[in-house]
DNA sequence: ATTGCACACGTTATAGCATAACGCAATTGA
DNA sequence: TCAATTGCGTTATGCTATAACGTGTGCAAT
């Protein structure tokens, strides 16, 4: 799937969340918009629900933010099953991809004959540095 | 780390989750305590706190819910990383466990020196018997 | 061209999830 | 006895997410 051209709202929220240095709230995100005009939460969890559809953000389930995915331009569902580690000291998150695991996952599930349709892998801890 | 003795509110809370077909919110679970003296979410939160820290009962993230552990009388915390398939139709949940996968993650986590705290992975999608 | 549809948008209201802050009571151990 | 810890109850509040309504715009089919 190709990423659409964004409407107005959805680029405002994807750029708030590329410029930022950590996963952001949906609440976060709509005071940074609210300059540009954003009144309700409803604005930034419609343009959210399409930007994660696109595949050009990420929901970070166990922290309840939102992040922009890690490769510009490209479309990250193709990437197979993504996994982030969160920072819980500086909020950084480092997004990534293990087919092996991918692989793992999806063999015991067939197992169970169940159907997948979203796979949520979170490692919350401590980065290098906060760890230090 | 072995379970202490739980308190009488603990009880009632582990008890209505296992008893529960699937996993339950926070809001549910006072529903049904409330013929037992419960008025307050803060009741609820606080004995899942501690149900969650002796390892009786999982959080699921994707859904804000949480589940009597699997593993009756045995702590969870010894068994690895705990991976969930979650049925969006019918709410049940499959608990299981894959050390390749633990293997992986922890593998990654090592090369980023990052430090993990918390692991999940959770699997949404529909179950057999609710894909047929 | 007009009708019908799909879609994005704006607004208000409400539902659902979680914790802060206070105080009280029981237990334990120095 | 005194202090520290832990569980508990209550009130209030904050954060997260969606329901329901209506508006406007663009576009395709007739």
């Amino acid at each position: 799937m190709t990423t659409p051209q964004l409407t107005k709202n959805q680029s405002l929220v994807f750029d708030v969340l590329e410029k930022a240095e950590g996963p952001l709230s949906a609440y976060t995100i709509l005071d940074k918009l609210r300059d540009h005009g954003f009144r309700a939460p409803l604005q930034v969890y419609r343009a959210l629900e399409k930007l994660l559809e696109y595949g050009v953000v990420h929901r970070l389930e166990s922290i309840n933010s939102f992040v922009a995915c890690a490769h510009p331009g490209d479309d990250c569902h193709s990437h197979g099953i993504v996994a982030f580690a969160i920072c819980e000291s500086c909020g950084q998150v480092m997004e990534f991809h293990d087919h092996e695991v991918d692989h793992r996952l999806m063999e015991w599930v067939r197992g169970q004959k169940f159907k997948p349709e979203k796979t949520t892998i979170e490692i919350r801890g401590l980065c290098e540095a906060c760890a230090a």
